[in-house]
DNA sequence: GGCAATTGTGGCAAAATGATGGCAGATCAG
DNA sequence: CTGATCTGCCATCATTTTGCCACAATTGCC
């Protein structure tokens, strides 16, 4: 599944040059000579990457416009304007309008296809499943999975397995109550109910013992507990 | 939740006048001035978004060597080269390494500081998605059933187990009448229809408490309960 | 208004649930 | 083997919730 970047510049040559260059790494690529063709094309389908020029025929600022309807349209959508404009205010305006890169015209080709590529890289991690995710934060807990260790507020807290394993099910879901059955579940335990209770009460305690005012493992009477951020 | 930054700069100055630049927009900010140093730290405890010099001290190629080991660590780790080698080879190379941007050190600092938000925006699409949070909202009120939280003008509602299927109950057709019997079938309860009364009565209770114009439980004479929104 | 049916109120006791401290067996490193 | 640690569980205590009742208030209807 190649994937398709949509090129959005005006002067016919530029876009003739760059359309090759991409193409020959493998991309799909569609060109758009103003801002109406491409608005239209986009409300249709979405591309995987947007390359925009700022200045469009009489539009000066069209890439900009394009970029904001285009954020509407997806959050997620990654943006690089591409143009020979080369100033701070341009580029921190492009950027605060949700931009993921601003690339000036004088730069190689070379440079322009790592741009891309370590974009795509990035946004690659939004399609791949969440569960790879070997470090978990949330506030000031930092749990790191694969190295099976805790820090609150960076000091490290001293959990056993099955504590370790029973709060990573707590905060799987953060602020999602689980019940004790769910914990049981998720850590791959199977013991009595109030063994949950046990745990819990231990893991309070180290983390009181660290942190005197910590208060983040809720107990939600008749249902379970809640990791409170 | 402040969000961290770790500095790797060999340069005292430099270390200086960014950090202070980076703290005035809120960020903490974590200095370190060559690669073990940097090194031990990421290998106790990540940061949320590293800037990092390519010439470290007396390795030319420090800064490299520093954004492989932390994409051993973590592969969404945001990592950003600043450094004053102005040239394609070293820029590709470091977006090719992972980095997910490269600048020098001719950029001003509110293109620095534009360069990051942009980037934490990135980054931040990934912590967000999976929130499938079974919200459902209605006027004022707002129930999440995953997280067993209700909040009537953004403020929390503490109701307790039954209380909350029975509010839910209520409220899953809007406007509707609910017979005792059917708020019974629907919070998975065999009690009295008296016992009904008392919880509308105690959630009644909790809801005025809060707002004391609370008016939204009506009582539908002879035939049961309906949430007015 | 008067009457029967229905609902609201305050309160109470039983039941359910959770916290705590401790104990015994299991496991493991030295 | 020994001591330390971990784990599951229990008895006990504390707390919260729940179901229900008696009685007051309200409603619909004649």
């Amino acid at each position: 599944m190649p994937r398709t970047i949509a090129l959005v510049e005006d002067d016919a040559a530029i876009r003739e040059n760059y359309t090759v260059a991409l193409k020959n790494q493998g991309y799909q690529v569609q060109t758009y000579a103003d801002r109406p063709s491409a608005t239209e094309a986009f409300s249709r389908e979405l591309p995987d990457l947007a390359i925009i020029d700022i200045g469009l025929n009489e539009e000066m600022e069209g890439g900009f416009m394009l970029c904001q309807q285009l954020r509407q349209l997806s959050q997620s959508l990654p943006i690089i304007f591409f143009t020979a404009r080369d100033n701070d205010v341009d580029t921190i305006c492009g950027l605060r309008m949700g931009a993921d890169d601003y690339l000036t015209k004088d730069i190689s080709m070379a440079h322009l296809l790592a741009r891309i590529a370590a974009l795509f890289r990035r946004t690659d991690l939004l399609a791949a499943p969440k569960e790879h995710s070997e470090q978990i934060r949330i506030g000031h807990l930092n749990v790191d999975v694969s190295r099976m260790k805790v820090t609150w507020q960076s000091i490290p807290v001293s959990l056993t397995v099955t504590e370790f394993w029973m709060l990573h099910a707590l905060i799987r879901h953060p602020g999602h109550v689980k019940s004790r059955q769910q914990l049981m579940d998720e850590s791959r335990m199977v013991v009595d109910d109030s063994t949950i209770t046990s745990h819990i009460k231990r893991m309070r305690k180290k983390f009181v013992e660290l942190d005197p005012s910590f208060d983040h493992i809720d107990t939600v009477y008749g249902m379970g507990y809640r990791w409170q951020a």
